[in-house]
DNA sequence: GTTTATGCAAATTCTTTGCAATACT
DNA sequence: AGTATTGCAAAGAATTTGCATAAAC
């Protein structure tokens, strides 16, 4: 079986065209991606359907919202994470320039200290900056 | 001088009753507020005067953008900061149930290494749980 | 045959733009 | 007086909801 049978299967979600091709495009693509730019990948798709099915990814855990301080969301493969527990630590990066969002899957946020009475769920860390590709050509 | 006019003046903004209103709900807030909340707390104000008035004091370095995995775009001073450069060592707390965002002023993000290539301009680390005043709810 | 997912239309929410009127210095 | 800011109207993104049709199991 495919890879994004697998998948959908292991969390009760039914085969179905659009969800296999919007999965298979996060498996094909290391960055994280907007709604927007899955729309434009597959036009033969509606876009509320699209909606829907991000939003059944993130709720199962096949996907995760990544931080960001732009205007619409954008989503990554849950590759750390297991089922319906978000055990994240995610550490991303965002190019200033080109603007995409790149897991670093080999950087680890290290441990820090919570204050007293708040209870850590999940862990975000968004590097803002400048990526290897924008760098090299100036 | 009063403190609201201090800072306006300090970044050469003409000062406002709009800007002098927003900054003062800002430096009497702990929390992170979205657009929509400020509106709430000045429904006398064009809601377009405060889009343009935040976008304008995030751009002096007065208040920064705050990572979220929601809709809305949420702002909150910048204590650390200098004028222009904004170089933020944020960590920011993210209730689940309230959902209210707070700076965690005490907690620095520890450091720890970019992959090569990589050159880190911001960082912005963001804890979503639960707050000492939910969790005593429950 | 049931249940779940899709597509379409329409409504909501969030944000931006243009321009004339107004307020700040 | 001269320049920057505001308010209003309107447009433009991003997202959500309702409901009938269609597809998966």
């Amino acid at each position: 079986m495919i890879e994004t049978e697998k998948i959908l299967k292991k969390h009760n979600l039914r085969l179905t065209d659009g969800r296999r091709s919007i999965l298979d495009i996060f498996l094909n693509n290391p960055v994280a991606l907007s709604h927007a730019s899955i729309e434009e990948k597959l036009p033969n798709f509606d876009r509320v359907t699209i909606y829907r099915t991000l939003y059944s990814f993130v709720e199962n855990g096949i996907l995760h919202k990544v931080l960001d301080d732009g205007m619409a969301s954008k989503f990554a493969l849950c590759h750390t994470c297991h089922d319906h527990k978000h055990t994240h630590q995610h550490v991303h990066f965002k190019c200033e320039i080109c603007l995409d969002t790149t897991c670093l899957e080999k950087t680890r946020i290290p441990s820090f200290v919570m204050p007293d009475g708040f209870l850590a769920h999940e862990i975000g860390l968004l590097v803002q900056g400048i990526c290897p590709k924008c760098s090299q050509k100036n």
